[in-house]
DNA sequence: CAATATCCGTCAATCCATAAAATATAGTCA
DNA sequence: TGACTATATTTTATGGATTGACGGATATTG
């Protein structure tokens, strides 16, 4: 069923049937009814290889991901998933794994009209395929070291600086920072936040571990500590479940959070503000993040040139009840 | 840059281009790497939309989604994903939000060859609609009461009577259900098991409580029983989030879980089986639903006739620390 | 009633790849 | 040399919609 089965049906002509489609305004009101209610009647939807393949427009987007199962990932991809609706776009998500199979697929210029890629990793290969492609793209939560790519992320410097700010302010003078894989640009840069904070109150890091974005890792950072005797009395934690982790080992060995010691997390994944002891941690500005990259992209891709910025967004801290002031012994 | 510039650089003819692209046999070896040649310095692609419109197939598989930071959703979309790989697919993933933009762009049968629609609610217009339009589908999670579709689900019912039994085992009497809400059907079997496997034990239910899925509502069920002086020795959980929030509640208020409630939950989330006091939870097989729901999904595409049945997996109870046996008082 | 808009149809071209049929060019072998 | 294979080419049609040019048919206006 096509086109052709419409403009017999509304007793009009393909043409009259395609502008009718296309809003195009020169097309009487009554035919334009007749034309809609064929369509109706046909159950009718112009075929979208066929559009994009004579417009050179998919109408669609798409999204690059990696990880989903994610506070911070779910705001983002659904702030985005909204906007995009509201311009008229379609999003179309594509699982990133290990062998980028997926990936690939969605890197067409056929198959969409831009993408964004979501992932805190830097995926040069990637961008560079999309440059070749010449496909209109943007990051989030994400940047390129030494490329000029439009990109969106959160001020992790500050986010760092004012989670140890926040502890300094407590009377902490020992505060460690247990940092997500130092791959990780975002995981360096708060770590020059903390290191700042700390500098400017003339105090000198506690120390600082690196290890998985995980539950398990924070776990065993903290358990070692305590192995060794080597806890400070503040811990800065480079993500929730790094502080999930931690809070649960200092709990096992009857350290009680925050009376004992104090732990900020990042990210405000779910649930860790419902638990004791709720966690202080960073929210980083999901709803900008998102929207700021839709804009982006729309503009790439009605082919205004801009300066491939980065943009920095504020973060928020959320003092809750796992931070308290330092225990006076 | 199209077919035609690949068949001018390799100096050989569209057609047989074409028959290199599509793995036709009848090409000399050394003609099909000069095309090959040809086609990686030019960096050309097949258009996607040209092909898909000519042969009628698009190569992509479309996933409508709800939830999706949610562990259980996340083990089933990348056994999807990977297993739609291995076959050659590519995975196109839409969120379904209320307003459902996004699921009409996925339900045309030019823009996919087949739809996986992974949702606990019961979705009677998506089916039609899909009917309608004679898109092969399958139902994974998510079962029609009166319809015939293709669908796989875990045995709510045995994961409820199994859970119970458990507890029962343990010694426990007065056995509470809180389920989510009550318009799922997962709910109702689970309660059907809970319920049954009280009967067999010669038990009466201790009662039930439906509330959403979330830690808050867990929380304040378990809040209102303490308020009442109405609790029971050990509670079923409809999911682990719900769980969370009793065991919260419970917590909050000098009541120890397991040593004087055990608490059972549902679908094994991160983390659950990590903190104190490790979940006692019913784990789903999204393995094996992912894997079956495409297998089944491509026998559809491929044309075979079947029977459609409701596939039903066995879950699997994971004993841990949140249960315990009932307290002699 | 004539002049002008407005609307609609026809025609043809385009987007890009696939596919079938018929023809053409090698090269191989007897 | 003639017959035969294997491989290529040319040609034409197909899929479904959009678009522009152009002309004809109404409808509106003065």
């Amino acid at each position: 069923m096509n086109i052709h089965d419409v403009a017999k049906k509304s007793g009009l002509s393909v043409v009259t049937v395609s502008r009718v489609i296309n809003n195009s305004p020169s097309v009487r009101e009554g035919n334009r009814r007749k034309v809609l209610s064929a369509m109706e009647e046909l159950n009718y939807q112009p075929n979208s290889a066929a559009r994009s393949l004579v417009r050179g427009k998919t109408g669609v987007i798409g999204m690059s991901i990696t990880n989903f199962n994610d506070s911070f990932y779910d705001r983002v991809i659904r702030v985005v998933n909204r906007k995009l609706a509201e311009q008229g776009y379609f999003l179309a998500l594509s699982i990133a794994e290990n062998e980028d199979e997926g990936v690939n697929f969605l890197f067409q210029k056929d198959r969409v009209d831009g993408i964004i890629l979501l992932s805190p990793i830097e995926e040069k290969e990637y961008v560079e395929e999309l440059k070749r492609k010449n496909i209109p793209f943007v990051l989030l939560d994400n940047q390129l070291q030494h490329e000029d790519v439009p990109s969106v992320v959160v001020d992790n410097y500050q986010g760092g600086y004012e989670a140890t700010k926040h502890l300094i302010g407590l009377g902490h003078t020992q505060i460690a920072y247990i940092g997500g894989p130092s791959v990780f640009l975002s995981v360096a840069e708060r770590k020059r936040g903390y290191v700042q904070a700390l500098d400017e109150a003339g105090l000198t890091p506690f120390g600082t571990e690196y290890c998985g974005f995980t539950v398990s890792s924070g776990y065993e950072v903290a358990k070692r500590w305590i192995r060794e005797d080597k806890l400070p009395t503040a811990i800065f934690s480079g993500d929730d479940f790094i502080a999930l982790g931690v809070v649960q080992a200092l709990r096992e060995e009857g350290i009680l959070v925050p009376q004992d010691i104090s732990v900020v997390g990042f990210d405000d994944q779910q649930f860790v503000g419902e638990f004791y002891p709720r966690l202080t941690t960073v929210r980083q500005p999901e709803a900008q993040m998102g929207s700021i990259g839709v804009d982006l992209l729309m503009k790439l891709i009605n082919g205004e040139v801009m300066p491939a910025v980065v943009t920095k967004l504020a973060p928020q801290l959320l003092v809750r009840e796992s931070t308290a002031s330092v225990r006076l012994t």
